[in-house]
DNA sequence: AGCACGCCGACT
DNA sequence: GTCGGCGTGCTC
């Protein structure tokens, strides 16, 4: 009975779960093809999947056909599924969980049955003239530009990594690389940055230019979509997802400050926009451009051994000075304040300059019983409430969780409380007091929405304000207006900045140099920027200072190889949550474990819900022996299902 | 006995 | 994800 024509076909659905094999109906042969989208029976439903390939091998029990073909073309192109495969292997997930991951839902819901024979093709859109006229902002070294397209042209695929002396000009180079590209992506890590560079994009490449992120409306993502499918969109600007947008082929992708944490995180599939992107750019034999102010260990680690090609301007740039203030020694206005800063700010604002004040913390203070020392904590997150003054509630910033201040102390029955540190809404008050000045503070108490922040830093430029108070929240949401011409601010103050240096991280300080970069981004070159500190002999304000981020790069590879963390390491975080307390299962299969993997823990704590949660943190220099015990893990919990496993690689905090 | 609910495993 | 199977436990 069996027909020569008859094919079967791997099908993968959005869910959790790898491909089934389906047969192909004789009708749709020679239209159902790898990528496409097609419904299939599941489990007495039907499901909408993706064509992954030909099944190669015939399977033995019954197998059903599938039902309807969508589209007129594959929604993933070979490239993309080859991608999916990869992400599969490497993150150590289910096919399925990549392919929800990559297609928005959307992709399947919008699509409509296949009919016609012959699809409308969709109209090509010319490119337009390149006509370079800007030359501003920095010259960019036109070795490195010819270098760079030079790659996009070849269609081979490389990887370069900017270090930008400002974020303006990071933006710059990568408008003028794509001047005259086709297909090309650009990955920003957070939405709220995409207006600074969209308007330089939409200038040089008007309609050709789409969006894609999560802020999209349903509709909107969809249509971006369409746009992406048609070829009438060949350049996407977005956050993280958009790795995964759908062209048809890419030429080049840019990931711009490359360095930030926002690339790898979030829940679900937790995977790295950034080494996605760099995978991506393999497979589709394709040129990546990462960029930053202030690179990743990791990327100029792999340009050192020749993995990636470092481009860095030539020259000296005009850049704030800095001032790194020692509290210990200092005379103190407040225990967070010293006299220093103040006198400078003083200064600025008399001269008609802006200062901004940064502090890591929202809120005014919390609140200690004087008594006993008792300080109330979120009964959920089990992490201290904080004081907000203008309602005079207690906030937990973890969960939201908000109550009334009590009238005496929870432990002791006290009734006294004294402030214990400053927050945003503390500081804005002193600073007010001392300076006899009105302050704009911009924090995400302020307001979350996006079009009323942009009002309030609109009117701040307008209104003339003079000094700003805020959190990582504000920086974020300045535009490069913020460093340069009139208007702009000539002085920072970063508060609290041992709270970067204190966190058990072993990239604490290379976080912390990133976000002090990313401050200092914001002030004018001629200004100068004020760093509190109660540890000044740590050696990242030795580099910080001279701007010599070479040897900070140096020196901390130095430290992470005794260590031996990444880059000399690759790390891979196993949590197991459960009920019942596991450590004796842990422990009896760590010791048949061989000597290959580094194995670090099991670190216990319990989860808002009273679980248990195991953390193993696995440590080797080779990724292939990671994977294996982590696979075993896997294997080993696959049976206890009051087990769940969650697989982290390559965290980015641990 | 009859049914609601929740957990669990299978899905080609 | 989503459906059915099946056990628990409550009520008539």
């Amino acid at each position: 009975m069996i027909k020569s024509s008859m094919e079967f076909l791997d099908i993968l659905f959005p869910i959790n779960l790898g491909p089934f094999t389906y047969r192909c109906p004789d009708e749709l042969l020679g239209v159902a093809e790898p990528g496409m989208i097609v419904s299939a029976p599941l489990k007495n439903r039907i499901a909408k999947g993706i064509i992954t390939g030909k099944s190669l091998i015939v399977p033995s029990g019954d197998v059903k056909d599938i039902q309807k073909v969508y589209g007129d073309a594959p929604v993933l192109s070979s490239n993309m599924i080859n991608l999916l495969r990869w992400m599969s292997e490497y993150y150590l997930t289910e096919k399925g969980v990549v392919l929800k991951t990559m297609l928005p839902k959307e992709a399947f819901t919008k699509v409509r049955p296949r009919k016609a024979k012959i699809p409308p093709y969709p109209p090509s859109i010319p490119p337009l003239p390149r006509g370079d006229k800007e030359e501003s902002k920095g010259a960019v070294s036109s070795l490195a530009l010819n270098l760079i397209q030079g790659s996009i042209n070849k269609k081979a695929y490389r990887t370069f990594l900017l270090h930008a002396p400002s974020s303006a000009y990071e933006y710059s180079f990568v408008v003028k690389i794509l001047s005259g590209a086709e297909n090309a992506i650009l990955l920003i890590p957070e939405v709220s940055q995409i207006d600074t560079l969209y308007p330089l994009l939409k200038e040089k490449f008007g309609e050709r230019v789409c969006l894609l992120h999560s802020g999209l409306s349903r509709g909107k993502r969809s249509e971006a979509i369409e746009r992406i499918l048609l070829g009438s969109s060949d350049i996407v600007l977005g956050t993280r997802s958009a790795v995964f947008a759908p062209l048809k082929k890419v030429s080049s992708i840019a990931v711009l400050h490359e360095h930030s944490s926002s690339y790898k995180q979030g829940e679900g599939l937790r995977y790295s926009g950034r080494d996605v992107a760099v995978m991506r750019g393999y497979l589709e034999r394709a040129t990546v451009l990462l960029s930053s102010i202030c690179p990743s260990i990791e990327s100029l680690y792999n340009c050192r051994s020749g993995k990636y090609n470092l481009v860095k301007p030539e020259g000296d740039i005009k850049k704030p000075r800095v001032r790194v203030i020692d509290m210990k020694h200092e005379k103190l206005l407040k225990p967070y304040l010293s006299k220093r800063v103040i006198d400078a700010s003083m200064r600025y604002i008399k001269n008609d300059k802006k200062v901004m004040f940064l502090i890591n913390r929202r809120g005014y203070s919390l609140l200690q019983c004087t008594e006993c020392n008792y300080i109330q904590e979120c009964p959920d997150c089990r992490i201290p409430l904080v004081f907000h003054k203008h309602d005079s509630s207690l906030k937990c910033h973890y969960c939201g969780y908000i109550s009334d201040v009590p009238e005496s102390c929870l432990r002791c029955k006290g009734y006294s409380v004294k402030l214990l540190g400053a927050g945003t809404q503390r500081v804005q008050e002193d600073i007010e007091e001392l300076l006899g000045i009105k302050t704009l503070r911009l924090d995400s108490d302020v307001s979350r929405k996006r079009s009323e922040v942009e009002g309030l830093i609109g009117a701040m430029y307008k209104d003339d304000v003079r000094i700003i108070v805020g959190t990582k929240f504000m920086t974020r949401r300045l535009g490069p207006e913020s460093s340069s011409g009139s208007g702009g601010f000539s002085m920072a103050a970063i508060l609290n900045t041992d709270l970067f240096l204190n966190l058990p991280d072993f990239r604490s300080v290379e976080k912390a140099y990133q976000e002090i970069s990313s401050i200092i981004d914001k002030i004018e070159p001629q200004g100068e920027i004020f760093i509190q500190t109660r540890m000044p002999q740590n050696y990242l304000f030795k580099y910080l200072k001279d701007y010599n981020y070479d040897s900070f790069f140096r020196e901390e590879l130095s430290r992470r190889k005794s260590l031996r963390y990444p880059p000399y390491s690759r790390l891979l975080l196993i949590k197991f949550i459960s009920k019942k307390d596991l450590s004796r299962k842990l422990s009896e299969i760590l010791e048949r474990a061989g000597k290959e993997v580094e194995i670090l823990g099991p670190s216990i704590s319990k989860n808002t819900q009273g679980k248990y949660e195991f953390k193993l943190l696995l440590k080797s220099s080779i990724r292939g022996g990671l994977h294996f015990v982590a696979r075993t893990f896997m294997e080993i919990f696959k049976e206890s299902k009051d087990v769940k496993i969650k697989v982290d690689v390559d965290p980015i905090s641990i």
